[in-house]
DNA sequence: GTCTATAGTAAGATAGAC
DNA sequence: GTCTATCTTACTATAGAC
């Protein structure tokens, strides 16, 4: 009762987290070089200077790991996306739809800059369920910000939506698989010219 | 010498050609009522009448299987679209994207009637790389039929097609999860209004 | 409370007889 | 072409050291 009483349990507690951070930072390393189907929980345990049973106190598997890689990645984005949206708001944009694709642009803008890591995601491999999940979040995030520009629940606001996400989703999937950066540029910035078109009445 | 010649020949063909039917049909049964990870190969071969040394003879794998099923699927929808686009033809329409959509709207009305199937493919499981592989059939039929309306190879042709299939696909899921048919039909409506507004010139 | 070593289990894939 | 028996591998669980 001298010197140190809490210590063992903040050391604990920061070996814990810093085995945690260890297999997510070698889970992301294994799976981008080699793909998900292929990458053993041997190989990413191996890589993290952790054991087997490390990962099972951590993670309820492999396919946990890869989804706390895509949370972590999509929390990341989003973030960014908020960001481009308050600064396009600061400077002086109003129009809903335009403050809509400002972050999709942010959006699409982070998948070409962390592209080894998008591509990951939309490589196609990936534990069973992941592309519904995939799915899911961004329709969350598209639908959450397209309250924007669209007024009520109809039919039509909900096919509206649908598209605007299919869109992006697809551009997502297209800007990250890409090679060329300047080419993956132009096209986010193509489609975003596409949908920035869309939703006015038929007769204007 | 005297009777049946070919006669074995034949049978074996056709006797193999009934169980690798047998085995499709199985698969087809095994996989929408359990889904495809949960489902074992002994299942699939158990209910085809068949077994396991079979199925790898006629099928890589249990992916093959699978992949087998999507094909089919996916050439039922591009013919029943096919004979829709040559009806609207004959019926006198010749504007391209009318056109376009006419075809668009056979498919997502054929993954209303399939839904049973439609929904295996847009669940979310199902084996490595498939959804990869979906979206290239579905881009490839996209951008065949997008030649239609977009007359060159630039940028905002290539952003047109992304957003177009992106649409689509978001679409084919969402209609093919829907329990109710008839809203599933409304947001294929929708959807198509929606697209068909898309391509204008920015100042008309 | 955290991690290691090891054994267990299940399921897809294969080899060779018929 | 078809089948049975066997193999391989990757995920899971557990007992015990630190």
């Amino acid at each position: 009762m001298t010197t140190d009483i809490p210590e063992p349990i903040v050391r604990a507690s920061e070996r814990g987290a810093a085995t945690r951070a260890a297999l997510i930072a070698a889970a992301r390393d294994v799976f981008t070089s080699v793909g998900y189907a292929q990458a053993g929980v041997t190989d990413v345990v191996a890589r993290a200077g952790a054991s087997v049973g490390s990962l099972y106190h951590h993670f309820t598997g492999k396919a946990d790991l890869y989804f706390t890689l895509f949370e972590d990645f999509h929390q990341s984005q989003a973030q960014r996306a908020r960001s481009a949206v308050r600064g396009a708001r600061d400077a002086g944009v109003t129009e809903p739809k335009q403050l809509f694709l400002a972050g999709a642009r942010a959006y699409l803008d982070g998948c070409v800059e962390e592209r080894e890591l998008a591509r990951l995601f939309v490589r196609g491999d990936g534990p069973p369920g992941f592309d519904l999940l995939m799915r899911q979040r961004l329709r969350e995030w598209a639908d959450k910000n397209a309250d924007f520009f669209a007024r009520s629940a109809e039919p039509l606001d909900e096919a509206l939506a649908v598209v605007m996400t299919g869109a992006l989703m697809l551009a997502v999937a297209e800007v990250s698989l890409g090679e060329d950066a300047a080419h993956a540029e132009r096209l986010a910035d193509g489609v975003l010219q596409v949908l920035s078109g869309i939703g006015r009445p038929p007769t204007d």
